[in-house]
DNA sequence: CTGTCAATGACAACCGATTGCCAAAGATTG
DNA sequence: CAATCTTTGGCAATCGGTTGTCATTGACAG
């Protein structure tokens, strides 16, 4: 059995290694924040105690004095959407790399629920990671003064984004189509609060008209598998022999009612997605889709976000970050139908 | 303009309300926390004044002064695991509804990443639920002496725990087999440190002695979808005409090996996968699985885990919660091909 | 009219660290 | 040998709350 911690079984404190040591609490302090500022000898035998009591600072203590909390706060508007799974993975990865705590908030794609948690996470953590926001441009602004923030697929001057560039990659998906022979294509639109789907929408729509082809508007579909039944039914109905689908997910839930109405994709009609996320390349026909680099977005956004938390080094931090993605063509795409 | 609050930025304390009122701090938090203990109409005042100032408390001072930290680990070993996202769901869910903050951990599958998490946790929240813990029985429980935990997946004397019955409903899937006329059975094993996959195998093969037909193990796999090829090849070599994979993620990698290969399912070979993930229904072919209960395993391990925290009610808390599993017939499963 | 008790709210210690300020000790220099 | 500077480490305040203790007050019963 141990010498000094035999009996207490709680945490060691500061105190309990000054006491051995025979030092103040500051020394302590100091020797393991502020090296230089003690003797070396001191510095030795306090590392030692520490080690041996198995010392690791009280974050709440820290946070309390320093201000710092070490914690960073990430809010994504649905956390069973897969998409956020690999956006937080790459945060999480980064996060813990530069020895943060992630603070994982499902904000329910609700701009209330967000700006309460903006307001919550403004006093416990040091700065947020917001992804495809809910705000209002000004609300959005307006909590990037309080608090450090980086967006994430959400565009708004002054606030420092990781923008994956879906749009150009949309003009792609684009030409892909029409290469295939398709003249009436509509796009699966998101959520009407979403930015991202807007931005997509005007991208393509002006890539449409700069090519000569029609291409109409479809929805707001919610981006979850189960609206693409809707969305399928929406498609067939318009006479489109092809669809740029917001997501994948509805890419996907718009496969699987198309099977069942005995649609055949891609000779009857070709369906694209956007961001190929888990699940893309195994579903039935496997979805030609807008690869995007989601994790790596999310260790960018992690790097961006530390950078303004500690603006050491030299060079100013990027203040907006921009994606590239690509086509990834499978089969869930071919050529249109031949004309009646 | 507003009157009191005008020029501070920086969010209101239990000292502004107390200055305002005219009463001493520790007054305020009592009308906020204890309000029996004040009187009804200073109290009123209070409460007011804490309104106006859009008051919230600092949850580090919170922490530090009650030894309580509103947080709950959640501890996974794969964050990109779709399992763990429903289980994410599930406590996050559950957490928020009871007012608790989620930290979310990846152990990366690694009994070292996770003894530290613990240790780090012990300090900073206030329980921990553990996600197919790959700790040592005896680690486990040395930990449970430390913080409260509820364990998932994972069952050992002593802690309390939320175990999904994918055993029992193995020999469910076996019979689905031997009804389709199946007699060489091979189960596709998860990690070794996987207590799921030991009691899963256990399970198996005494229901297939029971049977009287062959069940042999291959692996160990990895619980990725990756791994799948190398499960998908075994499974063939080996000469059985069906397998029952450790999880969804490794049948769907055997399915898109076995469809490169050439290899039909179901007519050359049935393939059962466990947990129906995100992805199972619309895999090519849909894949048979046993469904899990996953989320709302997650929401029983947070109640179970805060029972702990405020034993407050009559009743002792559970210690151990079975979550019932059935099996999901899809595509992947079909007759038994003729013998040669 | 006085003694007892409950209700109320102030005071101060405390949680575990950080940090500005200062004094003591040792090193350096003229 | 004295004067000055530097290194080192202690003291105490502070962060924003919580909570035990105690004094004051008024109500009520005897």
């Amino acid at each position: 059995m141990a010498m000094q911690a035999a009996g207490t079984d709680r945490p060691a404190t500061i105190h309990d290694i000054a006491a051995i040591c025979g030092v103040a609490a500051s020394t302590v302090s100091r020797a393991l924040s502020t090296p230089d500022r003690v003797n070396i000898r001191t510095r030795a035998r306090i590392q030692a105690a520490a080690a041996e009591l198995n010392y690791t600072p009280n974050s709440q203590a820290k946070a309390l004095s320093s201000g710092r909390t070490g914690a960073v706060g990430v809010l994504v508007p649905d956390i069973t959407n897969p998409f956020y799974f690999d956006l937080i993975r790459g945060t999480q990865l980064q996060l813990k790399a530069a020895g943060y705590t992630q603070l994982l908030v499902d904000t329910e794609e609700s701009d209330e629920v967000e700006a309460s948690a903006v307001e919550q996470l403004r006093k416990s953590a040091d700065g947020i990671i917001v992804a495809a926001s809910r705000l209002s441009d000004e609300a959005l602004l307006a909590a990037a003064a309080k608090i450090p923030m980086v967006a994430v697929n959400r565009d708004v001057p002054g606030v420092p984004a990781v923008v994956i560039d879906t749009p150009s990659a949309t003009s792609q998906a684009l030409d892909h189509l029409i290469s295939l022979g398709h003249l009436r294509i509509a796009y699966m639109a998101g959520p009407l609060t979403s930015q991202s789907s807007t931005l997509r929408w005007t991208a393509l729509a002006a890539a449409a008209e700069d090519r000569g082809v029609e291409v109409r508007r479809l929805g707001p579909f919610a981006p979850k598998t189960q609206s693409g039944a809707a969305a399928a039914d929406a498609a067939v109905h318009s006479g489109v022999t092809a669809c740029i689908a917001f997501n994948d997910l509805i890419a996907i839930g718009m496969l699987q009612r198309l099977r069942e109405r005995g649609i055949r994709v891609p000779e009857d009609m070709s369906v694209v997605g956007c961001d190929d996320i888990f699940g893309a390349d195994f579903c039935n026909p496997p979805l030609t889709t807008m690869t995007s680099p989601i994790e790596q977005a999310g260790r960018v956004a992690v790097s961006m976000l530390l950078a303004q938390l500690n603006p050491l080094a030299g060079g100013g931090s990027r203040s907006r970050s921009l994606m590239p993605t690509h086509l990834t063509v499978r089969g869930s795409t071919g050529a249109a139908p031949a004309a009646l």
